[in-house]
DNA sequence: CACGTCTTGACAATGGTTTTCATTTTCTAC
DNA sequence: GTAGAAAATGAAAACCATTGTCAAGACGTG
């Protein structure tokens, strides 16, 4: 690795950050730090999981990917630079980007929790 | 206390529980449940933390108090029965409640998570 | 009043996340 | 390249919100 390889804010882009941001890539909803972590092993790509939180927290925090609390622990997905905002379906977890709108009173959305129509009419959607 | 009384879905309005959603009544902001807990130490009202724990739960199963979770703990704010969700500030922690709007995707919005006008103008709002 | 049920409290246990600190990588300068 | 500084990594311990356990107490009914 011969040159200095940098995201925005920053931080670098090592080694073990790139197996998790991967890993992230590969998902279609958000997962949790230690999903990441047993994802790795699968891989035969192993990381210690204290390194897989700071890992996601550097990624939150270089603004690739996002961070959602559902039920208590962190989930996270990767996401490109464009203003978006999510929907989050609390039962299958389903999770759909939507171009910013912008609201009358001036709050600017980040996540909307709810439930998907799918789980709304009781068929639970294919939970991971 | 003479007779039985009881809120919806069931259970008892006991005297602890009654003063737990009391403080939540108090408040403008969701708070934590630890917060509930200092508050009627405060008050001279003391109760173990465990069953301030179970109180909340208890009023969210009945429908009096909802839940949020911000930055990996879980909030509390007492609410009325109407069909309506919330805005809720990640910066200043404030709330708004919002009719039912109904979307055209079938997603049944529950919260809206992200930056009111006045933290996105850095006028950061009276926090707690 | 007496019994059965739900609630409370103290304490231990859990589980996700963060801290600490020594070691290793990575970046920049020479 | 190589040296030195800065940042990242790993292992283990520490943290902290939350839940489970179990005995004691309050409540509501008959």
């Amino acid at each position: 690795m011969p040159d200095a390889q940098r995201w925005q804010a920053g931080i670098r882009a090592t080694r073990k950050r790139v197996l998790v941001l991967d890993v992230l890539l590969a998902q279609d909803r958000p997962i949790t730090t230690k999903q990441v972590y047993d994802e790795l092993s699968r891989r035969g790509q192993p990381i210690a999981l204290t390194t897989a939180y700071r890992a996601v927290s550097s990624l939150v925090a270089a603004g690739l990917v996002h961070v959602f609390s559902q039920a208590g622990e962190a989930t996270y997905r990767a996401c490109g630079p464009t203003r978006h905002h999510h929907l989050i379906c609390r039962d299958c977890g389903l999770v759909v980007e939507q171009e910013e709108e912008g609201r009358p009173d001036g709050f600017t959305v980040e996540a909307v929790y709810g439930i998907c129509a799918s789980c709304a009419r009781g068929q639970q959607q294919a939970g991971s």
